[in-house]
DNA sequence: ACCAGATATTGATGCTTGTCAATATCGAAG
DNA sequence: CTTCGATATTGACAAGCATCAATATCTGGT
């Protein structure tokens, strides 16, 4: 995983990855989970499941807990806390002029994903 | 960008690259700018703009209405609300048994990011 | 001390991605 | 219609990443 300058950067990369995200949410329902349950849940390799918990760890997502010959694993709080204060520091709405405001309400999101700039 | 099959990767894999999130929070500032800004604002050619511009585009995350010669940019409240919901999702302690939810407030965040599993 | 199980590291490999130069397309103005 | 400014596309290249096989390290039990 690359280093960014940008710490968000950073945690966003760990968490944009199949196998890394599907780490995170078993985690998040189920917290405190040993690394060898996470080699049966993902369809791949030990060593890659290792490669990723690495990730994870040094993005600051996962905290790792080593009891006895098996490491446990469990989501760190600050990083979810981080991730809900991007989404909400991305949310218009909060320092923009009032004029805009109804501009912004006018446009009801109603172009699709993924579309052209409107070609006809 | 690859497509993957959750859109939620795809999401968050929009918003990891240093250029990607530099243009979504000038977008979260100051709500539909023309792309030759970003142009401007980023120390990347136009046609990286542009590339970046088209990922964000296909995953969802910005609209964009062409406006004479040039073409304005918005950020997707839709994309932004599913981010939110993702960090929502991740916070651990809405379907956890009460028991879990003592021994994670014990156990309070005392590693930091980046170490090794507890070497004595 | 040795063995067995669990986790991490190393080395190698194919695929993905970010970047730019060059070019194409599109819209407006003359 | 031609020209100019803005945006998008193409082609190519280097760097990064995910993955695995093989190996190493560590731990608990016998």
């Amino acid at each position: 995983m690359k280093r960014h300058l940008d710490p968000d950067v950073t945690l966003l990369a760990a968490l944009a990855d199949p196998v890394r995200l599907n780490i995170v949410r078993q985690l998040a329902a189920c917290d405190g989970i040993c690394a060898c349950d996470f080699t049966d849940s993902c369809d791949v390799s030990q060593p890659t499941v290792s490669h990723h918990l690495k990730v994870l760890r040094e993005a600051g997502v996962v905290n790792s807990e080593k009891r006895g010959s098996q490491v446990y694993y469990r989501l760190a709080p600050l990083a979810i806390g981080r991730l809900a204060a991007m989404a909400r520091a991305l949310v218009p709405g909060d320092f923009i002029p009032a004029g805009d405001l109804v501009r912004r309400a006018r446009a009801t999101e109603s172009v699709s994903p993924g579309d052209a700039p409107a070609r006809p």
